[in-house]
Parts: structure tokens; C-alpha cells; sequence
DNA sequence: AATCTACCCAACCGCCCAACT
DNA sequence: GAGTTGGGCGGTTGGGTAGAT
């Protein structure tokens, strides 16, 4: 007899997740904590699988995500860890709060595996490997090009996100960069109720009637997540 | 303008392990 | 001790996007 699947696979929706899925999984969440994962897509309403909902909350709904590129130290910070406990990314993304283990597992595949090959290293070993294709200079000349490719990239990507537009498709409710919560926006929270209430103020009066496409819609005060348990105890 | 290619990253899959029965 | 279950982890994939041709 073989292990069961995690949950029944039919009639369970997949792919990209949409705002009001979202919004659900995060009001679920908010209101009645983590107890079983499996349960939470029922009990949210949710047509997903329980580690779908485990995933979609720990590497992006978490409201202490830490957003944005990956700092220069961070990834010197990376090789060093990665260079004495291997693969083990939970492990690593330990050390870099508001970090998740997926992110840093994206960037090392993406960037930091081929920066270590131009510069001659093995990024398993992190040990000098034959310099057969290229000298040592040749793949200097390479690194300090994808360097200044990425300092462009990272202005551009700081020049989109200060405007305050985000075109990105799959956008979601924390895409909204943090400098605009300056913007006048607030974000409050109603206790006196059995639930928890969400009520945005844009510009000083409410523009929508639901309080959750105010809150997809408004820029967050962040501020509110910082204590967060104070806020929903 | 259209097509191709490389890159990025969110999401899924399957395995492992600890807790429980 | 064996079987079951749920959570966690690492590897992989597929869709979207940007840049090159």
C-alpha cells in the first residue's frame, strides 16, 4: 500500500494564485492562526491543496517577507553559508530573516552558481576548477560585465517600484511598494468586532464598500504588521 | 514588427522525517 | 514495531518577460 496523497488532487485548482485567493487565504490566516494546513483551503474556501496553501503563505503572503533584491552582503553572506551546510536552504535562509528558503534557492541557481563558474570556482565545492575554457582574466572581464548589468537592472527595478506602479501581471496585494505607504493612505484595524475588519481610508474617504478590494487596492500601512501580535492575539 | 533565446521565479512534485495511533 | 499522517525540504518545471537578432 502506497503513501496517500497529500489531499484529493481532483477538482483543485492550480497555477498562479489570484488576489482573491489571496486575500481568502490571508484573512483565514489572520483570523484563526496555523493549525492544520491541511484543513485551512476548506476552512478559507479555498479550492487548493493544504501545502499549496502552506507555500503560498510562507514565500509571499507572510506579512514579515522581507521584499526586494538581495544586498551585496546578503550574498556574500549566501556563499559563506552555502560553502559549509551545502544545499540545505531552510537552513540558510535561517540566517536572513524576512528571507524564504525558496528566494535564496531561486537566486543561487540564477546567479550565484554562474558567477562562482566565470570566476573559476565550483559552486558545489567552492573549490578552483580547471580553467580550461577561460583564463582567469577572461572571466574577470565576464563577471565585472554581469556586475554592472545587474546594477542596472537593480536601478530600473528601484526607478519602477518608486513610481508607484506595478505592471507586473501576477500582481498582489504586498507588490505595492513600501515607500508609498506615505502616501496618505491608511490602513486601520476595527478590534471592537467579533472578526477582524479591515477598513482602508484613500485620501480620506472610503472608495470602495468591501474592505478587501480597499485593502487590495490601498497601499498598506506596513507599520501594522510590526506588531503583530498585539494585533490579532 | 516579428521571432528567437535566455533568464527569472512562483508553484508543483515527491521524498523524508517526526509525531501520533 | 508498524502503519498513517502532516509538515518541511530540495529539486524541477513552466509561464512570463526582457533583450537580442
Amino acid at each position: 500500500m502506497g503513501r496517500q496523497p497529500c489531499c484529493e488532487k481532483e477538482g483543485l485548482k492550480r497555477g498562479p494564485w489570484t488576489i482573491e485567493e489571496d486575500h481568502k487565504l490571508m484573512n483565514f490566516i489572520l483570523n484563526n492562526g496555523i493549525q492544520c494546513w491541511r484543513l485551512v483551503p476548506k476552512l478559507a474556501g479555498l479550492r487548493r491543496c493544504g501545502k499549496s496553501c502552506r507555500l503560498r503563505w510562507i514565500n509571499y503572503l507572510r506579512p514579515d517577507l522581507k521584499r526586494g533584491a538581495l544586498t551585496e552582503a546578503e550574498e556574500d553572506m549566501i556563499i559563506e553559508l552555502h560553502s559549509r551546510l551545502g544545499n540545505r536552504w531552510s537552513k540558510i535562509a535561517s540566517h536572513f530573516p524576512g528571507r524564504t528558503d525558496n528566494e535564496i534557492k531561486n537566486y543561487w541557481n540564477t546567479r550565484i552558481k554562474k558567477k562562482l563558474r566565470l570566476l573559476g570556482l565550483d559552486p558545489v565545492t567552492h573549490k578552483p576548477v580547471d580553467e580550461t575554457e577561460n583564463s582567469a582574466a577572461e572571466n574577470e572581464e565576464i563577471y565585472q560585465h554581469i556586475i554592472s548589468k545587474e546594477k542596472e537592472t537593480d536601478y530600473q527595478t528601484e526607478g519602477a517600484a518608486k513610481s508607484g506602479f506595478n505592471e507586473m501581471k501576477n500582481i498582489s496585494i504586498f507588490d505595492v511598494p513600501k515607500e508609498n505607504s506615505e502616501m496618505g493612505s491608511i490602513l486601520s484595524k476595527t478590534t471592537d468586532e467579533s472578526s477582524v475588519n479591515f477598513s482602508a481610508i484613500i485620501d480620506g474617504h472610503d472608495q470602495f464598500e468591501d474592505p478587501f478590494q480597499n485593502w487590495i487596492a490601498s497601499p498598506l500601512q506596513w507599520d501594522v504588521f510590526s506588531n503583530l501580535e498585539e494585533n490579532f492575539p
